[in-house]
DNA sequence: CGTCTAGTTCGGTTTGTTCCGAACTAACAT
DNA sequence: ATGTTAGTTCGGAACAAACCGAACTAGACG
């Protein structure tokens, strides 16, 4: 029974760890650390936990679980009369990542912009060769679908702001 | 006036290149041609233009047009009497770069609900101990949201679809 | 004081990525 | 046949990322 659910959160780990590697750009270590500490949840891990189960060296651990609170991905609490550092997420990541996704659009929306307005540049200079102008109408409906996704995360972010989460 | 076009023209090649390199997880040089290819349009690119205009040499151009044209990234047309290749983006590039979100978004949500289940179990063997038991909300919040960006970039793909286009 | 715990720092190995040059090929032209 | 054009292929240099072990440190405890 407690060994079924240990291996179904090892899997989980595996897997998350894997989407959290790509998703954060993280080591793949750093991202199983990240993985581990998510699923573990309130009551905290420790470095030593993480060295055992995630069968990775002192030195690693040490060095990404340093930067994964420089990028404030997490935070830790301790114990009266007990040294170790209990591990959690920061509660503020999942605002953290909803704020990346809007810069990330907010940029993809400047490049199209720019390259709509290069493109027109363009276009007014060839007025004979009709063949080669460059068509602009993707541009604005990639704008609009960026506008609607932003209002998509900014509905979720307001949702978050109203709860007290824990991911 | 011819100078400050190609110029603002390079500058957007690098500009676009970093946006793509990321976006698309090409290499730097890989992804400069894409946006070169992107940003002459219609009248195509040959091999030689993009080692002397990129400043790369003959077999990083040559792997890399190769790897592109796997990807499906790109084609060729050629003119008769004319050895040349001319590259221009294949125009389902798109459509392939929204399928890619698409599927994206779908993978998240099914982490989120493969999290919000495990993290059910443990709180139901946990029926005493409310403070350690993990908050839900949020995987919901989170996929009412993936809901809303997915319709967003279905309406996206609706419009492409009735539309000739050309990025 | 020495010892234990909890973690850090440093140097090095392994592995992977990105690009290059030189030698090659295939097709056409003279 | 010899050259030219348009590329391809291969080996390797240069650099960067990810991880490890061993030696170290800072504070608590006896």
């Amino acid at each position: 029974m407690k060994e079924e659910i240990c291996q179904k959160k090892m899997s989980l780990v595996e897997k998350l760890g894997v989407h959290l590697e790509n998703r954060e750009q993280l080591a793949p270590v750093a991202a199983r650390i990240l993985a581990y500490i998510i699923l573990t949840g309130k009551k905290g891990t420790t470095f030593e936990d993480m060295v055992t189960i995630l069968c990775a060296s002192k030195s690693t651990i040490s060095t990404h679980l340093n930067h994964l609170q420089d990028l404030n991905k997490i935070v830790y609490f301790t114990k009266t009369g007990d040294r170790k550092k209990y591990f959690v997420i920061n509660k503020d990541m999942v605002v953290q990542h909803i704020d990346n996704m809007i810069n990330k659009w907010n940029e993809e929306r400047e490049i199209h912009l720019e390259l709509k307005n290069y493109k027109e540049t363009i276009n007014n200079n060839k007025i004979d060769n009709e063949d080669e102008k460059f068509d602009l109408s993707f541009h604005d409906d990639y704008i609009k679908f960026i506008d609607g996704a932003t209002a998509s995360v900014e509905e979720l972010r307001t949702n978050l702001a109203n709860n007290k989460f824990n991911i």
